[in-house]
DNA sequence: AATGAATGAGGCTTCATTCAT
DNA sequence: TATGAATGAAGCCTCATTCAT
């Protein structure tokens, strides 16, 4: 729905405080009041544009390499990707302007987050399984390495205003460096 | 100052369109009004609760250690630290609810964070040169594993209200060993 | 527009500082924050409430008779007589309400003014040039005296709440008496 | 009393709603709520600045001359003397921001005026009387041409912000030669 | 469905006035 | 008398939501 992306652009672009029915509706090329013919209230406005955000981040999830890391660097560059073609929209998973949002809500901004991280936690507890990864490292510490590498670009490319962004196989090589590396270390 | 304390509470805690003057007023004890005998308006607030959380987080920073990496160190477990003590504050800087209470005065919250970053690049930078890490990572990356990592911790802990957070010393054991793997991998 | 008049009716008869919001749609018929629907702020209110005076006092003007001084007299009593109508808001004109409520946008009202004192000065000169009226005053002391009478007439009627006006012919009949005879004078 | 006199500035120059406790308490070099040790409340505050501008403004009223016209002269003269000395509190006799300010106390604003005009109207009479100027004009109308005069000019000065403010001699001369003018007419 | 005026609550801010010190 | 924090009532303005057209 037309103003559901445009809510979704409105929150991760300016802020909640600016996600009004005027401001809606001349996003949507509609007048104020008609916002409320499609939905009911504001409430349901975020919540729809939470789903068109998940609709996007989850779009080919999850990837289908049988390797864990090759799966797990696919989920990765793809999100990097993503983030350069679409950086409000990126930015919005991790921000808390959406939870802001969501009010009530909130259970539907976790389940995308949770959803992610589980995957990753997976890709990591396999590559561990496979004698990939040192065995000694807690699968829980490295999924947040590997999230927060993700949320720092995020955060870096969005907030500071970050010129020319790395390139996204770049920064996974240094992290699969890493990963790889503690193997032969033991 | 009690009130640019109670603002930070506030919006770390609730988010920034919790942070009113009534609320305000009710948290110190005082009519929503008289806030303003304190200060000018509601961004003057603001830019105080942003100094306040500065010095929160920067309360004996840098670390004096000599070693790059023991520096890099004592400020992650000194983050992680701060993070399971004042959970809220600790998010408010990752958060972009503070830089949206901010408005205008944005580069108050960026110059917290570009000075935290500045630091991390710096010790991994000088423990590249020292041959401590593999000198073919680049120490941008570098910083945003660091600095991610540190920011998926607040994530979790605070977002997801994961309840046994992590041991600093453990999330940054991780984190080193895998930093100085890359050296041997070489 | 019914705002912008209802704002002049307010201004001109009860004061700026009554010119409230709340005053403002009583007036009207609406509620208060009503009002900011047709115009932005206070401001445009004002602006819209001078422009509708402006509107007023200078419908029909300038005035067609050739000879300058029919042309001052036609003026000079229209204006009288619209005082004797609507007495708030001719006083408005003359009175500093208006550029208190104006703010920055002063400029609009002395635009008011100074258009008439223009007038009235050219007709003025004119007439010297005539030879109507001796050449030896300064037109500019005669425009002060002209713009100046009908100045305290508003006054007089508006303020210290004169019974009876004057009639406008005969006031004029005396500005003009004394305006000639200074040419028999000489 | 200093407050008065403040207090008078204040509402000359910057409009009634700029007479607050606070800013009274700034001129004067005290706390703003300092002020109400000296005051009941603002209302007595006007009154006392309205006392204030009386005795600046009939400070040896009337004047002492015998002939009806020269005692008109001097009191003419010295007002916009008086003008060009304090342009903002000559500004506010003929102003309604006291008026305003005053509220309920009016009457103490109208007998400012009327004591000015019941003078000016006394000298024209006995001028009439003595044969100085026409008997068939006016006193009412020729009273508000000398009042009207004075007024046009304090608006001049002090609204239009005029840069060379006319000479007081000259401009009674203009009058002064327009009344007798009448006489040598008929 | 669409419109846009209207409502009314809520948030910011100012100020006269009070009062403990 | 002086101070200045505190109060509480307005006033401005924004916005979600409703509703007649």
């Amino acid at each position: 729905m037309q103003i559901a992306e445009a809510a979704l652009r409105i929150i991760s672009g300016k802020g909640v405080h600016r996600l009004t029915a005027q401001e809606l509706g001349r996003e949507v090329g509609i007048a104020d009041g008609t916002v409320f013919r499609h939905f009911k209230d504001k409430a349901e406005i975020v919540r729809a544009a939470i789903a068109h955000l998940e609709g996007v981040l989850f779009k080919g999830f999850p990837p289908a390499e049988p390797e864990p890391l090759a799966r797990l660097r696919s989920f990765f560059v793809g999100r990097l990707e993503l983030m350069q073609r679409l950086p409000g929209v990126f930015f919005a998973a991790f921000s808390d302007r959406l939870e802001e949002a969501a009010g009530d809500d909130r259970p539907l901004v976790r389940s995308i987050i949770e959803r992610s991280q589980a995957f990753v936690r997976q890709c990591l507890v396999e590559a561990q399984e496979q004698g990939l990864i040192a065995r000694s490292l807690s699968p829980d510490v490295l999924t947040t390495v590997v999230i927060g590498t993700l949320q720092a670009n995020a955060f870096l490319h969005h907030r500071l205003g970050v010129k020319s962004p790395m390139n996204p196989n770049d920064v996974w090589q240094v992290i699969e460096t890493m990963l790889v590396a503690t193997k032969q270390k033991t």
